[in-house]
DNA sequence: CGATTGACAATTGTCGACAATACTGGGAGG
DNA sequence: CCTCCCAGTATTGTCGACAATTGTCAATCG
């Protein structure tokens, strides 16, 4: 071993690559929301096969990134005031039982990530880009649903988690300040650390529930 | 139009075809959990092509039901004490938000499908075999599930419904008798169609929690 | 002038073949 | 007798081509 510290090269499927491109793409905006795709036309511009990108194709329509109506084409997903209400009902559900299940199992290891993600937090609160915030904000959340040890949680997560952005990034700019933010926050995570289920779940449901119809107002106000 | 009561044809791409009939033989057993499977056996024994079934594979990794090892092979998902464990907190969590959600937007035609599931469970109980008791419950559940009006929920719940079959058959008896099953219902149904969210929804996910760690200490026991 | 029918173009649905990769068993070397 | 290397085999990963289906547009008929 001569080298300490090489550079990893990434060994995956190209399937997996195409997947990963095509959902960075749509909810960061490249692929306009609402767009007409075609598979001969993607898998010419992304340099694969049409088998492999439809592979990829369908992944993200059970994502519900992208929908296929047969025969025609595929369409990306455009939220409406029902997408977002649907959206935000959800995660709150999903991560109430995250909370609850984190704050069941405590862990030096959890305990840890999820000190680290709320500290992040609060430095991004003080002296970050509204961006930042919104990443941050999301990383926390995203690491309580980790701590919970809970693999199927994890992944229906995961599956409305790349909608949640969209919907995030749709309503561009936040709605609370930097302390406002770290205020919500800091009671969910100290519920959890304290190992209390019942607080933490409720405060985790709450927050997102307040939250989330809050955007939806803004969006809604904002589309009519 | 000549004919009144014409029989409608089945007009489904094959794909979906094979991931129903996959789905059907992994969940009832017909192949056994922990199964390990080759694309091209099953591709050759279900007459279609490779790139056919791969698909409809993928798709059932999607649900969870098959995990892909790269250049190795697929396995059929084997059920232990941890998935069971998962199994239920989930679908505690999803049924708790689809029970709010129902008793929060009552409608005429989801108060008769839920009174017709709760009937038809009523009647399973008093004269019925233990699989149709188990087959009328799960669709009371379902009913719950599809009058929430929740797109994503229901996606989400499909997910896991499979699995949840899954360890149901697997541990083939029934816990309960046929009258208390039906009188742990009752209450969860009359919450929602009284349109009483807070209660419904408390309702549901305790009798969701306690049968679920009833099952789990059930199976945990036979295994070992 | 409107409606219907037919052909055409665009797109997805399905397939078989070739390439890349991981597991397995045997043989050479120590 | 044990270990390591190497080739063979089985399996997934990727690809391009052909078939089936749908929507459109123009020509034709009433």
């Amino acid at each position: 071993m001569t080298s300490a510290a090489l550079r990893k090269i990434e060994r995956k499927p190209v399937e997996v690559q195409a997947i990963e491109a095509l959902r960075e793409a749509i909810v960061d905006g490249t692929i306009p929301a609402g767009e007409r795709i075609t598979e001969i036309n993607l898998s010419s511009a992304m340099n694969l096969s049409r088998a492999t990108l439809r592979s990829a194709l369908h992944q993200l329509a059970q994502e519900g990134l992208v929908t296929l109506v047969p025969y025609t084409g595929w369409r990306v997903l455009k939220l409406g005031p029902q997408d977002v209400r649907e959206l935000y009902t959800l995660r709150a559900a999903l991560e109430r039982l995250a909370a609850q299940l984190s704050a069941g199992r405590l862990d030096d290891a959890m305990r840890a990530s999820l000190e680290a993600a709320m500290d992040a937090l609060s430095e991004a609160c003080a002296a970050g880009s509204a961006d930042e915030i919104a990443e941050a904000d999301f990383a926390l959340h995203k690491a309580i649903v980790e701590a919970a040890g809970h693999g199927r949680l994890r992944s229906q997560y995961r599956l409305i988690e790349q909608q949640i952005r969209m919907y995030i990034r749709s309503s561009d700019a936040l709605l609370a300040g930097g302390a406002e933010i770290r205020a919500q926050h800091v009671p969910i995570v100290e519920a959890i650390l304290s190992g209390d289920p019942e607080l933490a779940g409720r405060l985790s449901e709450e927050h997102n529930l307040s939250e989330g119809r809050k955007l939806s107002d803004h969006v809604a106000a904002a589309a009519g």
